[in-house]
DNA sequence: CTAGGGTTAG
């Protein structure tokens, strides 16, 4: 009765039954499936309790009880303290050899090592669950697979792969997981490669599998692949797994398409907050921060308990539409009406919505209410609101900051020394680039992609390794004449070195950006979006250039750029000129 | 009768 209760999520009710039982009609079993169930309900501390009730009323605990036990002190505070005793229990009952017990310590050691509610030294936990797994006589697939999700998990790849590679059997699950995790890691194209292969050994994907290759298209900008996932899934009779569905609201957001995210929203039969949560995220991703709004009102009016995920995705849509008022209203709501205390991610939302709109003075007492130290996020939000609006003074305190706390983060750098540029103070910018030389940053190249004819385009700045490089020049050329008939002037200031102002010139035309979206004009179908992903924010020029590019072309452009989407149309951005 | 790996949202 009590397993019944928990399998169908009602702990409450297999709580009610344990304790309507007298003790001295309970026997070891009874108290092995209480304790799963609390160990299910994510409740470790009420899993020890009755794992110490028990052993005071005379059950000694067995393998099934120290596997449930061991599972559940994961999440607990002091779970290292508890680990570490229940590790040295097991050893002394002479259960220490046993593959389940020392599979769910392998995956303990690994919760300690990713809980928030321990201190240092999370490595060296994951090392130690690696040295149980090493020392077990006897691996199954569950040890292998526990072993492969905590590298995943803790972002570790290499040794993920050589896990896998190591491993004597795989299952579905084994495949979903390393396919979710090399998404999540930025190594998409390993991922969709794995899934394929998936299918080539015989395997049919699995919701999660396919979940996890639906995220790769979404961070590549994969339309197409991701429209047959979709529509494979579809075929599979798939189409009501949460999983796979909220993948698929993110991919056509983050490819651009936020019309085809809101249908599948609309249609999806089985939605819950992540469903939620995705699409007011892409509505604001894409500047549609009214609707964002719109739809967090319809989800608190549906009475779905909006999470600390939903008022960041809310907050930044305010942000990216200069809802200003709405930010602070939903900022203290949070709090009072929802209970959840805002992190510092939310404080960094807040001083990016108030910096973006030119509040400085606001954001700086915002700053000044958080009850800790500002940390790097809030100064990054800072540097660019200041560096949007020119704002020198404050962005070079801002960055100072910043050089104290993250010395080697390269963005850093060269918001500096964008904004010393756009003034034209060019020893300045020297003075920055020396600086970040003597400190041995290097700058994350800058690449824009485009899909066309089924493959993607690559494209660096001056590029010279597209075979089409040329034609993409001479194609630039022409519009580039077209644009100045309609009054654009190429911007120099976002050029970072000094040089004469023809190779200025020269060296801004060849923006990657650039190159892609005229490669994609080139190629794809008369009048179709062309839809350009990059891996930096846009640069100036280029945002300017596009516009005008929109004009001319009579096209719709879409940039994807590091952190929102602009719409290009008709010579305008859907940005209002923010980013 | 009871146990040990996973997913999607920022």
């Amino acid at each position: 009765m009590v397993t019944a209760y928990s399998a169908t999520g009602n702990v409450n009710l297999a709580r009610e039954v344990f304790g309507g039982t007298p003790k001295g009609m309970r026997d070891t079993v009874f108290y092995n499936a209480m304790i799963t169930a609390h160990s299910h309900d994510n409740d470790g501390n009420a899993a020890i309790r009755l794992f110490c009730e028990m052993q005071r009323d005379g059950f000694r605990p067995d393998n099934f009880t120290f596997t449930s036990v061991i599972s559940a002190v994961g999440l607990v505070a002091e779970s290292e303290k508890h680990c570490q005793q229940l590790h040295c229990v097991v050893v002394k009952s002479g259960t220490g050899f046993v593959t389940s017990v020392l599979n769910a310590l392998v995956s303990a050691y690994v919760k300690v090592a990713l809980s928030p509610l321990v201190a240092l030294p999370k490595c060296a936990k994951l090392d130690d669950a690696r040295l149980v797994f090493n020392k077990m006589r006897v691996k199954d697939l569950v040890s292998w697979n526990a072993m492969l999700s905590s590298y995943v998990n803790s972002g570790r790849m290499n040794e993920a792969k050589e896990i896998f590679q190591e491993m004597p059997e795989k299952n579905l699950l084994t495949w979903a997981v390393m396919i979710a995790g090399l998404a999540q890691n930025g190594l998409g194209e390993e991922s969709l490669k794995l899934f394929n292969l998936m299918k080539l050994q015989g395997f049919q994907p699995c919701d999660y599998a396919f979940a996890g290759a639906i995220t790769s298209c979404a961070a590549l900008g994969s339309l197409k692949s991701g429209r047959q996932l979709h529509s494979q899934l579809i075929r599979l009779g798939f189409e009501c797994s949460l999983s796979a569905g909220n993948a698929l609201i993110t991919m056509y957001g983050r490819c651009g398409v936020v019309g085809d995210a809101r249908n599948l929203f609309l249609t999806m039969s089985f939605v819950d907050s992540v469903s939620w949560n995705a699409m007011i995220a892409a509505l604001g991703q894409h500047g549609h921060g009214v609707q964002a709004v719109e739809l967090f009102e319809e989800m608190l009016k549906e009475g779905i308990l909006p999470d600390r995920i939903t008022f960041l995705t809310v907050l930044s849509a305010c942000s990216h539409a200069g809802l200003v008022e709405e930010g602070h209203r939903y900022f203290d709501a949070m709090h009072d009406i929802y209970g959840i205390t805002p992190g510092e991610d939310h404080y960094a939302r807040m001083v990016d919505l108030l910096c973006r709109a030119g509040k400085f003075s606001d954001a700086n007492d915002m700053i000044g209410k958080m009850p800790f130290q500002p940390g790097p996020q809030i100064w990054e939000a800072f540097l660019a609101g200041c560096r949007n609006h020119g704002n020198m003074e404050l962005g070079i305190q801002a960055a100072e900051r910043l050089f104290e706390m993250i010395p080697q983060n390269d963005g850093t750098y060269i918001l500096l020394s964008n904004m010393y540029a756009a003034k034209g103070l060019w020893d300045n910018v020297s003075r920055v680039r020396k600086l970040m030389r003597d400190q041995g940053v290097k700058k994350e190249p800058a690449c824009s992609w485009v899909e066309a004819e089924n493959k993607f385009h690559v494209f660096m700045v001056d590029d010279t390794a597209h075979p089409e490089v040329n034609a993409v020049y001479s194609y630039l050329k022409q519009l580039v004449l077209e644009m100045r008939k309609l009054g654009y002037v190429p911007d120099t200031r976002f050029v970072l070195h000094d040089m004469e102002s023809d190779q200025k010139e020269h060296a801004i035309s060849t923006h990657s950006e650039k190159l892609a979206v005229a490669f994609g004009l080139l190629k794809l179908p008369r009048g179709a979006t062309v839809r350009v992903f990059k891996n930096l924010r846009i640069c100036g020029d280029c945002h300017n250039a596009i516009k005008y590019i929109s004009k001319v072309v009579g096209r719709e452009i879409v940039v994807r750029d590091g952190k929102r989407f602009h719409h290009f149309k008709d010579g305008e951005c859907s940005c209002r000129n923010y980013w």
